[in-house]
DNA sequence: CGGCGTTTCAAACAATCGTTTGAAGTCTAG
DNA sequence: CTAGACTTCAAACGATTGTTTGAAACGCCG
Protein backbone atom coordinates (compact mmCIF):
# COMPACT_ATOMS: atom_id res chain seq x y z
CA UNK A 1 0.00 0.00 0.00
CA UNK A 2 1.05 3.50 -0.40
CA UNK A 3 0.74 6.51 1.20
CA UNK A 4 -1.49 8.81 -0.73
CA UNK A 5 -3.41 7.65 -4.04
CA UNK A 6 -5.25 4.81 -2.34
CA UNK A 7 -6.57 6.62 0.51
CA UNK A 8 -9.19 9.24 -1.74
CA UNK A 9 -10.31 6.49 -3.50
CA UNK A 10 -11.08 3.86 -0.20
CA UNK A 11 -12.81 6.98 0.96
CA UNK A 12 -14.94 7.46 -1.78
CA UNK A 13 -16.02 4.43 -2.76
CA UNK A 14 -17.19 3.84 1.20
CA UNK A 15 -18.88 7.14 1.07
CA UNK A 16 -20.74 6.84 -2.09
CA UNK A 17 -21.61 3.34 -1.12
CA UNK A 18 -23.01 4.59 2.13
CA UNK A 19 -25.44 7.16 0.54
CA UNK A 20 -26.36 4.75 -2.06
CA UNK A 21 -26.76 1.76 0.76
CA UNK A 22 -28.98 4.55 2.98
CA UNK A 23 -31.28 4.80 0.07
CA UNK A 24 -31.52 1.79 -2.39
CA UNK A 25 -30.63 -1.23 0.74
CA UNK A 26 -27.79 -3.01 0.08
CA UNK A 27 -29.27 -5.27 -2.48
CA UNK A 28 -30.71 -2.29 -4.08
CA UNK A 29 -27.39 -0.65 -4.84
CA UNK A 30 -24.77 -1.73 -7.52
CA UNK A 31 -21.27 -1.21 -7.30
CA UNK A 32 -22.03 0.44 -10.93
CA UNK A 33 -23.98 2.72 -9.25
CA UNK A 34 -21.31 2.93 -6.48
CA UNK A 35 -18.65 3.45 -8.75
CA UNK A 36 -19.75 6.10 -10.69
CA UNK A 37 -21.26 8.35 -8.16
CA UNK A 38 -17.54 8.00 -6.45
CA UNK A 39 -15.88 9.13 -9.70
CA UNK A 40 -13.64 5.64 -9.34
CA UNK A 41 -13.08 2.53 -11.64
CA UNK A 42 -15.55 -0.41 -11.50
CA UNK A 43 -12.75 -2.57 -10.44
CA UNK A 44 -11.65 -0.41 -7.95
CA UNK A 45 -14.54 -2.22 -5.33
CA UNK A 46 -12.78 -5.44 -5.54
CA UNK A 47 -9.22 -4.12 -5.73
CA UNK A 48 -9.55 -2.30 -2.39
CA UNK A 49 -12.33 -4.69 -0.80
CA UNK A 50 -12.37 -7.91 -2.46
CA UNK A 51 -16.02 -8.02 -2.86
CA UNK A 52 -19.25 -5.80 -2.40
CA UNK A 53 -20.13 -8.20 0.95
CA UNK A 54 -16.64 -7.01 2.63
CA UNK A 55 -17.48 -3.47 1.61
CA UNK A 56 -20.78 -3.32 3.18
CA UNK A 57 -18.76 -4.89 6.57
CA UNK A 58 -16.03 -1.95 5.92
CA UNK A 59 -18.88 0.59 5.79
CA UNK A 60 -19.86 -0.40 9.22
CA UNK A 61 -16.49 -0.45 10.78
CA UNK A 62 -15.42 2.92 9.73
CA UNK A 63 -18.60 4.48 11.52
CA UNK A 64 -19.08 1.94 14.19
CA UNK A 65 -15.47 1.65 15.89
CA UNK A 66 -15.20 5.27 16.86
CA UNK A 67 -19.41 5.42 17.73
CA UNK A 68 -18.49 2.73 20.02
CA UNK A 69 -15.89 4.24 21.38
CA UNK A 70 -17.42 7.22 22.58
CA UNK A 71 -20.44 5.43 23.82
CA UNK A 72 -18.55 3.63 25.80
CA UNK A 73 -16.37 5.94 27.43
CA UNK A 74 -19.08 8.67 28.08
CA UNK A 75 -20.81 5.86 30.57
CA UNK A 76 -17.92 5.03 31.76
CA UNK A 77 -17.49 8.87 32.76
CA UNK A 78 -20.84 8.78 34.24
CA UNK A 79 -20.71 5.45 36.60
CA UNK A 80 -17.06 6.54 37.70
CA UNK A 81 -18.45 10.29 38.56
CA UNK A 82 -21.36 8.51 40.28
CA UNK A 83 -23.59 10.40 37.91
CA UNK A 84 -25.70 7.76 36.33
CA UNK A 85 -29.29 8.02 35.72
CA UNK A 86 -31.84 6.51 33.18
CA UNK A 87 -31.58 10.27 31.25
CA UNK A 88 -27.96 10.55 31.54
CA UNK A 89 -26.68 6.66 30.67
CA UNK A 90 -29.33 6.97 27.61
CA UNK A 91 -27.94 10.59 26.49
CA UNK A 92 -24.56 9.24 26.79
CA UNK A 93 -26.00 6.25 23.90
CA UNK A 94 -27.63 9.13 22.10
CA UNK A 95 -25.57 11.50 22.40
CA UNK A 96 -22.29 10.11 20.34
CA UNK A 97 -24.94 9.08 17.18
CA UNK A 98 -26.53 12.89 17.15
CA UNK A 99 -22.54 14.15 16.76
CA UNK A 100 -21.75 11.66 14.23
CA UNK A 101 -25.17 12.35 12.47
CA UNK A 102 -23.83 16.04 12.42
CA UNK A 103 -20.47 15.57 11.12
CA UNK A 104 -19.86 16.82 7.87
CA UNK A 105 -21.58 14.61 5.33
CA UNK A 106 -22.29 11.64 5.52
CA UNK A 107 -22.84 11.05 8.98
CA UNK A 108 -26.69 11.31 8.85
CA UNK A 109 -27.22 8.48 6.21
CA UNK A 110 -25.07 6.14 8.27
CA UNK A 111 -27.93 5.69 10.65
CA UNK A 112 -30.09 4.84 8.41
CA UNK A 113 -27.73 2.58 7.20
CA UNK A 114 -27.47 1.02 10.69
CA UNK A 115 -31.11 0.95 10.68
CA UNK A 116 -31.19 -0.99 7.61
CA UNK A 117 -28.80 -3.99 9.24
CA UNK A 118 -31.61 -4.57 11.87
CA UNK A 119 -34.18 -5.14 8.54
CA UNK A 120 -32.01 -7.61 7.15
CA UNK A 121 -32.28 -10.95 8.20
CA UNK A 122 -28.84 -11.48 6.53
CA UNK A 123 -27.21 -13.87 9.37
CA UNK A 124 -23.64 -12.84 8.14
CA UNK A 125 -24.26 -9.61 8.55
CA UNK A 126 -26.03 -9.31 11.98
CA UNK A 127 -23.45 -11.66 13.25
CA UNK A 128 -20.92 -9.37 12.08
CA UNK A 129 -22.29 -6.81 13.80
CA UNK A 130 -23.24 -8.76 17.17
CA UNK A 131 -19.26 -10.09 17.32
CA UNK A 132 -17.72 -6.78 16.96
CA UNK A 133 -20.34 -4.68 18.25
CA UNK A 134 -22.06 -6.63 20.86
CA UNK A 135 -20.41 -6.11 24.27
CA UNK A 136 -21.52 -2.08 23.88
CA UNK A 137 -25.73 -3.06 24.30
CA UNK A 138 -24.16 -5.37 26.99
CA UNK A 139 -22.32 -2.96 28.86
CA UNK A 140 -25.56 -0.60 28.92
CA UNK A 141 -27.68 -3.09 29.92
CA UNK A 142 -25.37 -4.01 32.92
CA UNK A 143 -25.87 0.12 33.72
CA UNK A 144 -29.53 -0.07 33.17
CA UNK A 145 -29.91 -2.79 35.01
CA UNK A 146 -28.15 -1.37 38.09
CA UNK A 147 -30.70 1.49 37.96
CA UNK A 148 -34.03 -0.33 37.59
CA UNK A 149 -33.43 -2.77 40.49
CA UNK A 150 -36.73 -3.12 40.93
CA UNK A 151 -37.50 -4.80 37.41
CA UNK A 152 -36.67 -8.61 37.27
CA UNK A 153 -34.43 -9.77 34.42
CA UNK A 154 -36.89 -10.65 32.02
CA UNK A 155 -39.13 -7.59 32.29
CA UNK A 156 -35.76 -5.40 31.97
CA UNK A 157 -35.14 -6.85 29.03
CA UNK A 158 -38.76 -7.10 26.98
CA UNK A 159 -38.09 -2.64 27.59
CA UNK A 160 -34.56 -2.11 26.59
CA UNK A 161 -35.46 -4.26 23.41
CA UNK A 162 -38.73 -2.13 22.79
CA UNK A 163 -36.08 0.97 23.78
CA UNK A 164 -33.36 0.35 21.21
CA UNK A 165 -36.72 -0.08 18.45
CA UNK A 166 -37.51 3.73 19.72
CA UNK A 167 -33.90 4.81 19.23
CA UNK A 168 -33.21 3.07 15.61
CA UNK A 169 -35.84 3.97 14.34
CA UNK A 170 -35.68 7.65 15.15
CA UNK A 171 -32.26 8.22 14.84
CA UNK A 172 -32.46 6.36 10.94
CA UNK A 173 -35.51 9.24 10.83
CA UNK A 174 -37.40 7.00 9.30
CA UNK A 175 -40.73 9.33 11.04
CA UNK A 176 -42.87 11.21 9.44
CA UNK A 177 -41.71 14.57 10.82
CA UNK A 178 -40.24 16.81 8.57
CA UNK A 179 -37.27 19.29 9.74
CA UNK A 180 -39.55 22.30 10.17
CA UNK A 181 -38.08 25.22 7.22
CA UNK A 182 -36.42 27.62 9.75
CA UNK A 183 -34.44 24.88 11.33
CA UNK A 184 -31.54 24.08 11.21
CA UNK A 185 -30.42 20.44 10.75
CA UNK A 186 -28.47 20.11 14.33
CA UNK A 187 -31.53 22.07 16.42
CA UNK A 188 -34.00 18.99 15.18
CA UNK A 189 -31.68 17.03 15.55
CA UNK A 190 -31.62 17.95 19.23
CA UNK A 191 -34.71 18.53 19.54
CA UNK A 192 -34.82 14.91 18.34
CA UNK A 193 -32.93 13.38 20.97
CA UNK A 194 -34.31 15.37 23.96
CA UNK A 195 -38.05 13.70 23.03
CA UNK A 196 -36.25 10.95 22.50
CA UNK A 197 -34.62 10.39 26.12
CA UNK A 198 -37.32 11.94 27.62
CA UNK A 199 -39.64 9.26 26.18
CA UNK A 200 -37.42 6.34 26.16
CA UNK A 201 -36.64 7.42 30.17
CA UNK A 202 -40.32 7.23 30.84
CA UNK A 203 -41.01 4.00 29.38
CA UNK A 204 -37.95 2.65 30.92
CA UNK A 205 -39.59 3.70 34.24
CA UNK A 206 -43.01 3.22 33.77
CA UNK B 1 -60.97 -13.55 -15.00
CA UNK B 2 -62.11 -17.35 -14.11
CA UNK B 3 -63.23 -18.57 -10.17
CA UNK B 4 -61.03 -21.07 -9.39
CA UNK B 5 -57.34 -21.76 -11.06
CA UNK B 6 -56.35 -17.92 -10.80
CA UNK B 7 -57.15 -17.77 -7.26
CA UNK B 8 -54.40 -20.03 -6.17
CA UNK B 9 -51.93 -19.07 -7.86
CA UNK B 10 -52.19 -15.51 -7.56
CA UNK B 11 -52.43 -16.05 -3.25
CA UNK B 12 -49.36 -18.67 -3.75
CA UNK B 13 -47.25 -15.77 -5.21
CA UNK B 14 -48.44 -13.25 -2.53
CA UNK B 15 -47.92 -16.07 -0.15
CA UNK B 16 -44.31 -16.54 -1.68
CA UNK B 17 -43.27 -12.87 -2.07
CA UNK B 18 -44.13 -12.10 1.47
CA UNK B 19 -42.17 -14.70 3.06
CA UNK B 20 -38.77 -13.90 0.43
CA UNK B 21 -39.85 -10.00 0.65
CA UNK B 22 -39.67 -10.04 4.51
CA UNK B 23 -36.48 -12.42 3.99
CA UNK B 24 -34.31 -10.75 1.40
CA UNK B 25 -35.87 -7.47 0.62
CA UNK B 26 -38.05 -6.17 -2.90
CA UNK B 27 -35.12 -5.92 -4.20
CA UNK B 28 -33.24 -8.64 -2.91
CA UNK B 29 -35.90 -11.60 -3.43
CA UNK B 30 -36.34 -12.07 -7.54
CA UNK B 31 -39.12 -13.38 -9.26
CA UNK B 32 -37.32 -16.49 -10.10
CA UNK B 33 -37.34 -17.45 -6.12
CA UNK B 34 -40.47 -16.05 -5.99
CA UNK B 35 -41.95 -17.93 -8.48
CA UNK B 36 -39.84 -20.95 -7.20
CA UNK B 37 -41.42 -21.34 -4.25
CA UNK B 38 -44.51 -20.42 -4.91
CA UNK B 39 -44.47 -23.46 -7.55
CA UNK B 40 -45.50 -21.85 -10.31
CA UNK B 41 -44.29 -20.36 -13.98
CA UNK B 42 -42.06 -17.39 -13.75
CA UNK B 43 -44.29 -15.38 -16.58
CA UNK B 44 -47.29 -16.28 -13.90
CA UNK B 45 -45.97 -12.77 -12.23
CA UNK B 46 -46.39 -10.65 -14.86
CA UNK B 47 -49.58 -12.27 -16.11
CA UNK B 48 -51.45 -11.58 -12.80
CA UNK B 49 -50.14 -8.25 -11.68
CA UNK B 50 -48.65 -6.83 -14.55
CA UNK B 51 -44.83 -5.79 -12.62
CA UNK B 52 -42.80 -6.58 -9.77
CA UNK B 53 -43.63 -3.35 -8.30
CA UNK B 54 -47.03 -4.02 -8.36
CA UNK B 55 -47.06 -7.28 -6.87
CA UNK B 56 -45.38 -5.66 -4.30
CA UNK B 57 -47.85 -3.06 -3.91
CA UNK B 58 -50.85 -6.02 -3.65
CA UNK B 59 -48.52 -7.63 -0.97
CA UNK B 60 -49.07 -4.89 1.60
CA UNK B 61 -53.21 -4.57 -0.10
CA UNK B 62 -53.61 -8.03 0.89
CA UNK B 63 -53.54 -8.19 4.64
CA UNK B 64 -53.11 -3.91 5.19
CA UNK B 65 -57.21 -3.43 3.74
CA UNK B 66 -58.04 -5.32 6.72
CA UNK B 67 -55.75 -4.49 8.97
CA UNK B 68 -56.85 -0.83 8.87
CA UNK B 69 -60.51 -1.66 8.78
CA UNK B 70 -60.12 -3.59 12.34
CA UNK B 71 -58.06 -1.20 13.95
CA UNK B 72 -60.55 1.77 12.84
CA UNK B 73 -63.44 -0.48 14.23
CA UNK B 74 -61.89 -1.30 17.31
CA UNK B 75 -60.70 2.81 17.55
CA UNK B 76 -64.63 3.49 16.83
CA UNK B 77 -66.06 1.34 19.52
CA UNK B 78 -63.50 2.87 21.91
CA UNK B 79 -64.58 6.40 21.26
CA UNK B 80 -68.60 5.46 20.70
CA UNK B 81 -68.56 3.60 24.26
CA UNK B 82 -66.40 6.09 25.50
CA UNK B 83 -63.56 3.76 26.90
CA UNK B 84 -60.84 5.77 25.31
CA UNK B 85 -57.73 5.83 27.43
CA UNK B 86 -54.02 5.73 26.29
CA UNK B 87 -53.91 1.80 26.75
CA UNK B 88 -56.92 1.07 25.27
CA UNK B 89 -56.32 3.25 22.15
CA UNK B 90 -52.87 1.56 22.26
CA UNK B 91 -54.33 -1.82 22.14
CA UNK B 92 -56.95 -1.07 19.81
CA UNK B 93 -53.98 -0.33 17.01
CA UNK B 94 -51.42 -3.69 18.63
CA UNK B 95 -54.13 -6.67 18.94
CA UNK B 96 -55.42 -6.42 15.29
CA UNK B 97 -51.68 -6.50 14.08
CA UNK B 98 -51.41 -9.14 16.87
CA UNK B 99 -54.04 -11.42 16.04
CA UNK B 100 -52.50 -10.78 11.83
CA UNK B 101 -49.27 -12.06 13.24
CA UNK B 102 -50.91 -15.22 14.84
CA UNK B 103 -53.34 -15.87 11.77
CA UNK B 104 -52.14 -19.47 10.22
CA UNK B 105 -49.80 -19.13 7.55
CA UNK B 106 -47.48 -15.87 6.62
CA UNK B 107 -49.20 -13.47 9.21
CA UNK B 108 -45.90 -12.62 11.06
CA UNK B 109 -43.88 -12.04 8.56
CA UNK B 110 -45.44 -9.38 6.85
CA UNK B 111 -45.39 -7.36 9.92
CA UNK B 112 -41.64 -7.89 8.92
CA UNK B 113 -41.77 -6.40 5.39
CA UNK B 114 -44.25 -3.61 6.43
CA UNK B 115 -41.06 -2.55 9.08
CA UNK B 116 -38.86 -2.29 5.28
CA UNK B 117 -41.09 -0.72 3.98
CA UNK B 118 -40.27 2.28 6.47
CA UNK B 119 -36.17 1.95 5.62
CA UNK B 120 -37.19 2.12 1.97
CA UNK B 121 -36.58 5.42 0.72
CA UNK B 122 -38.99 4.72 -2.45
CA UNK B 123 -41.26 7.34 -3.08
CA UNK B 124 -43.50 5.36 -5.38
CA UNK B 125 -44.00 2.51 -2.47
CA UNK B 126 -44.13 5.13 0.46
CA UNK B 127 -46.52 7.64 -1.39
CA UNK B 128 -48.94 4.28 -1.64
CA UNK B 129 -48.65 3.51 1.38
CA UNK B 130 -49.48 7.29 2.44
CA UNK B 131 -52.39 7.20 0.40
CA UNK B 132 -54.47 4.25 0.51
CA UNK B 133 -53.62 3.79 4.79
CA UNK B 134 -52.36 7.35 5.59
CA UNK B 135 -55.98 7.99 6.96
CA UNK B 136 -55.49 5.99 9.79
CA UNK B 137 -52.51 6.88 11.56
CA UNK B 138 -54.40 10.47 11.51
CA UNK B 139 -57.76 9.00 13.45
CA UNK B 140 -55.08 7.60 15.78
CA UNK B 141 -53.68 10.70 16.27
CA UNK B 142 -56.48 12.43 16.35
CA UNK B 143 -57.64 10.63 19.12
CA UNK B 144 -54.05 10.69 21.04
CA UNK B 145 -54.77 14.16 20.61
CA UNK B 146 -57.89 14.25 23.10
CA UNK B 147 -56.57 11.96 25.57
CA UNK B 148 -53.23 14.17 25.78
CA UNK B 149 -54.87 18.43 25.32
CA UNK B 150 -51.92 19.17 28.11
CA UNK B 151 -49.68 18.57 24.83
CA UNK B 152 -48.85 20.99 22.41
CA UNK B 153 -49.36 19.98 18.83
CA UNK B 154 -45.48 19.76 17.81
CA UNK B 155 -44.77 18.30 21.28
CA UNK B 156 -47.80 15.70 20.47
CA UNK B 157 -46.15 14.85 17.36
CA UNK B 158 -42.79 14.52 18.28
CA UNK B 159 -44.34 11.71 20.83
CA UNK B 160 -46.26 10.11 17.86
CA UNK B 161 -43.48 9.55 16.21
CA UNK B 162 -41.21 7.97 18.96
CA UNK B 163 -44.54 5.50 19.73
CA UNK B 164 -44.94 4.62 16.11
CA UNK B 165 -41.20 3.49 15.79
CA UNK B 166 -41.33 1.70 18.92
CA UNK B 167 -44.45 -0.23 17.16
CA UNK B 168 -42.94 -1.05 14.12
CA UNK B 169 -39.73 -2.66 15.09
CA UNK B 170 -41.21 -4.89 17.88
CA UNK B 171 -43.85 -5.62 15.82
CA UNK B 172 -41.45 -6.58 13.13
CA UNK B 173 -39.70 -8.85 15.76
CA UNK B 174 -36.98 -7.21 14.87
CA UNK B 175 -35.47 -7.01 18.92
CA UNK B 176 -33.12 -9.49 20.32
CA UNK B 177 -35.41 -11.15 22.65
CA UNK B 178 -36.06 -14.54 21.56
CA UNK B 179 -39.34 -16.67 22.09
CA UNK B 180 -38.27 -19.54 25.36
CA UNK B 181 -37.80 -22.74 24.42
CA UNK B 182 -41.50 -23.71 26.53
CA UNK B 183 -42.82 -20.51 25.32
CA UNK B 184 -45.57 -20.64 22.57
CA UNK B 185 -45.79 -18.21 19.56
CA UNK B 186 -49.16 -16.59 20.81
CA UNK B 187 -47.99 -16.53 24.64
CA UNK B 188 -44.70 -14.46 23.24
CA UNK B 189 -46.34 -12.52 21.19
CA UNK B 190 -48.74 -11.56 23.60
CA UNK B 191 -46.30 -10.42 25.98
CA UNK B 192 -44.51 -8.41 23.95
CA UNK B 193 -48.06 -6.57 23.22
CA UNK B 194 -48.48 -6.32 27.17
CA UNK B 195 -45.47 -4.81 27.01
CA UNK B 196 -45.43 -2.64 24.58
CA UNK B 197 -48.45 -0.79 25.50
CA UNK B 198 -47.40 -0.34 28.95
CA UNK B 199 -43.98 1.43 27.82
CA UNK B 200 -45.36 3.19 25.21
CA UNK B 201 -48.41 4.57 26.97
CA UNK B 202 -45.67 5.82 29.82
CA UNK B 203 -43.83 7.10 27.00
CA UNK B 204 -46.42 9.49 25.92
CA UNK B 205 -47.81 10.69 28.81
CA UNK B 206 -44.38 11.35 30.40
C1' DC C 1 16.75 7.71 -15.27
C1' DG C 2 15.45 3.03 -14.83
C1' DG C 3 13.06 -0.44 -12.31
C1' DC C 4 9.37 -1.98 -9.35
C1' DG C 5 5.44 -2.23 -6.41
C1' DT C 6 0.88 -0.01 -6.39
C1' DT C 7 -3.13 1.60 -8.44
C1' DT C 8 -6.25 2.53 -12.32
C1' DC C 9 -8.37 1.36 -16.45
C1' DA C 10 -11.35 -0.56 -20.41
C1' DA C 11 -13.07 -4.74 -21.58
C1' DA C 12 -15.02 -8.95 -21.00
C1' DC C 13 -16.78 -13.01 -18.05
C1' DA C 14 -20.77 -16.00 -16.86
C1' DA C 15 -24.84 -15.43 -14.24
C1' DT C 16 -29.02 -13.38 -13.18
C1' DC C 17 -32.36 -9.69 -13.57
C1' DG C 18 -37.56 -8.17 -15.04
C1' DT C 19 -40.23 -8.64 -18.89
C1' DT C 20 -42.25 -10.36 -23.37
C1' DT C 21 -43.66 -13.74 -26.69
C1' DG C 22 -46.48 -17.17 -28.96
C1' DA C 23 -47.89 -21.61 -28.56
C1' DA C 24 -50.04 -25.22 -25.63
C1' DG C 25 -53.16 -26.25 -22.19
C1' DT C 26 -57.52 -25.77 -19.41
C1' DC C 27 -62.02 -24.52 -18.56
C1' DT C 28 -66.82 -23.06 -19.33
C1' DA C 29 -70.84 -21.53 -22.03
C1' DG C 30 -73.69 -22.36 -25.94
C1' DC D 1 -68.84 -31.21 -29.10
C1' DT D 2 -67.09 -27.01 -30.38
C1' DA D 3 -65.96 -22.00 -29.90
C1' DG D 4 -63.68 -18.86 -27.18
C1' DA D 5 -61.92 -16.80 -23.14
C1' DC D 6 -58.61 -17.62 -19.58
C1' DT D 7 -54.35 -19.52 -17.76
C1' DT D 8 -49.91 -21.85 -17.98
C1' DC D 9 -45.75 -22.87 -20.09
C1' DA D 10 -40.84 -23.05 -22.12
C1' DA D 11 -38.00 -20.07 -24.30
C1' DA D 12 -35.92 -16.06 -25.29
C1' DC D 13 -35.32 -10.75 -25.00
C1' DG D 14 -31.92 -7.00 -23.81
C1' DA D 15 -30.20 -5.06 -19.68
C1' DT D 16 -27.70 -5.37 -15.56
C1' DT D 17 -25.44 -8.00 -11.86
C1' DG D 18 -20.63 -9.07 -9.19
C1' DT D 19 -16.25 -10.37 -10.46
C1' DT D 20 -11.88 -11.17 -13.18
C1' DT D 21 -8.34 -10.04 -16.46
C1' DG D 22 -4.14 -8.08 -18.42
C1' DA D 23 -2.32 -4.11 -19.85
C1' DA D 24 -1.53 0.84 -19.02
C1' DA D 25 -0.43 4.53 -15.82
C1' DC D 26 1.41 6.11 -11.67
C1' DG D 27 4.68 7.21 -7.84
C1' DC D 28 8.55 6.32 -5.27
C1' DC D 29 13.39 4.67 -4.21
C1' DG D 30 17.91 3.62 -5.51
Amino acid sequence: MQHSAQFSTRQRILGAAEELFAERGFAGASLRQVTAAAKVNLAAVNYHFGSKDNLIEEVFRRRLDELSRRRLERLAQLEAAGNASLETVLDAFITPALELSLDRKGGSVFMRVLARAFAEHNSNLRNFLSENYGHVLKDFAASFARLLPQLDKEELYWRLDIAVGALTYAMADFGMIQRRSGESERAHREQMAKHLIHFTAAGLRA
